[in-house]
DNA sequence: GCTAATCATATGTCAGACGTTTAATTGTCT
DNA sequence: AGACAATTAAACGTCTGACATATGATTAGC
């Protein structure tokens, strides 16, 4: 654990530091750093700078911070549920800043997501089910925002995802399903489109239920075209109109 | 961008004002964030508190910093290849600190990645099939470590990954592909097991080149299958010894 | 023996200062 | 007038020292 410092960095170099000890194992899981005093003489810096580095890990929710007699820095235990929150932050904002078009998120979202259909089919339980027909029936009530409507898409898609049973594919998926919410919100969903989602979304429950995989992916397979049309005609009309000036 | 100044927590609740107003488009790319001092004015904090919740924003890649004249903390251009290293870190803490076995973590990086078979296949260029060949035959050399062994087999699936041509799938499966290698490492191939290996990874570079994605799934489940084998023969060796113990 | 006050430790925050980087400005020379 | 050099100002990066606050451990008192 080593530093240059004569480089304008020296929060960013300790938190690599302690970053990578804790990659390597050479901290372990709610092991207790030495205090911020001690660190700063460690690595002979000062405490605010010891604590910018920590900050930085505490962004990434690589340690947490107690205050008190026996506070200090503890190597946190990374679970899958704090992990979610930075995934989905982050694919939204790489979404949004790189000019990503709806057809190469929807592409991403349903092909990652076909990739569910086998194992739903073989693991789902009643609650994913449950959980997948409420979304559906929520969809169909009239009055619903879009942005209702596609907040309760999305909670669809995620309980369909997690029905895979694997936690590795949730987190990862969780991204790829929250991220496209913002790309979907620019659609405005006509009472007809609405009725053809839900009638695919029950479709897939019903194929989950009856643990019939092919029928999932092909009606993952028939969303995502139909969403893809969808979306192409909103941007048709949103040229035309862009024409019409 | 309201805070609360009796809580002990002034950095976070700066850094969420500011993550927010990134989020929510307040904030555009690339653009300029007041001074640190200025921010301490507005919050009504020190310069101190202020950085730490810029180093937090930083440690996100949401923002950037710039010293001089005209520095200053800009608003960050989030780009895919800057997500690349956080997802692989998070992935790879997930993995190691929740206990994720062999077989969950390979069901997850196979299932994900046999989703990009069909467009790998329409989409490979002449350059991922000469990197998959040349990592290929890397991985045939006698002599090469298990890591460098392993760290091929990464480069050659992150070259089926890109094929598919799509910068989110990519993105999205960095992660899982990346976070598989710590747990490959623990496996020892033996010259036979890699013959084998090599042999699946020829296979999907020729089905890929003849554009065949079906041949190109199948082969990626066999390489599934194979690899679940073998490190589950290895988990038995281990199980033996303890229990001779 | 149990409760309450005290203490020690560590983080959270603040104020003020100095060093360094960098771009813009100013000044001088040709 | 124009080009180059020196100065200046703005901003981040870091340091020092201090105080506030939370919290477990210790000790005093009943």
């Amino acid at each position: 654990m080593k530093i240059d410092p004569n480089s304008p960095d020296l929060s960013a170099q300790i938190a690599k530091a302690i970053r990578d000890a804790i990659m390597s194992g050479d901290l372990l899981v709610d092991e207790r750093l030495p205090s911020e005093a001690e660190l700063a003489d460690q690595f002979e810096v000062s405490r605010p700078t010891v604590r910018e580095a920590l900050k930085r890990l505490g962004a990434q929710s690589l340690i947490r911070t107690q205050r008190g007699a026996t506070g200090g820095a503890f190597v946190n235990h990374l679970r899958f549920e704090d992990a979610y929150g930075q995934q989905i932050t982050t694919s939204t904002l790489l979404l949004s800043m790189n000019d990503v078009s709806f057809g190469v998120a929807c592409e991403a979202r349903y092909a990652l997501e076909r990739s569910c259909a086998a194992l739903a089919s073989e693991r789902r339980t009643a609650d994913h089910l449950a959980t997948m027909r409420a979304e559906a029936h929520r969809q169909s009530q009239p009055g619903l925002t879009d942005e209702a409507f596609c907040a309760s898409d999305v909670a669809f898609h995620r309980a369909l995802v997690d029905a895979a049973g694997n936690p590795v594919i949730s987190y990862q998926l969780a991204g790829a399903v929250e991220a496209m919410q913002p790309l979907m919100n620019m659609i405005t969903f006509s009472a007809r489109s609405r009725e053809t989602i839900v009638g695919l979304h029950s479709k897939i429950a019903d194929a989950l239920e009856a643990r019939n995989a092919e029928l999932v992916d092909n009606t993952l397979v028939e969303l995502a075209t139909y969403t893809n049309t969808l979306a192409q005609s909103v941007i048709d009309a949103r040229q035309a109109a862009r024409d019409a000036d």
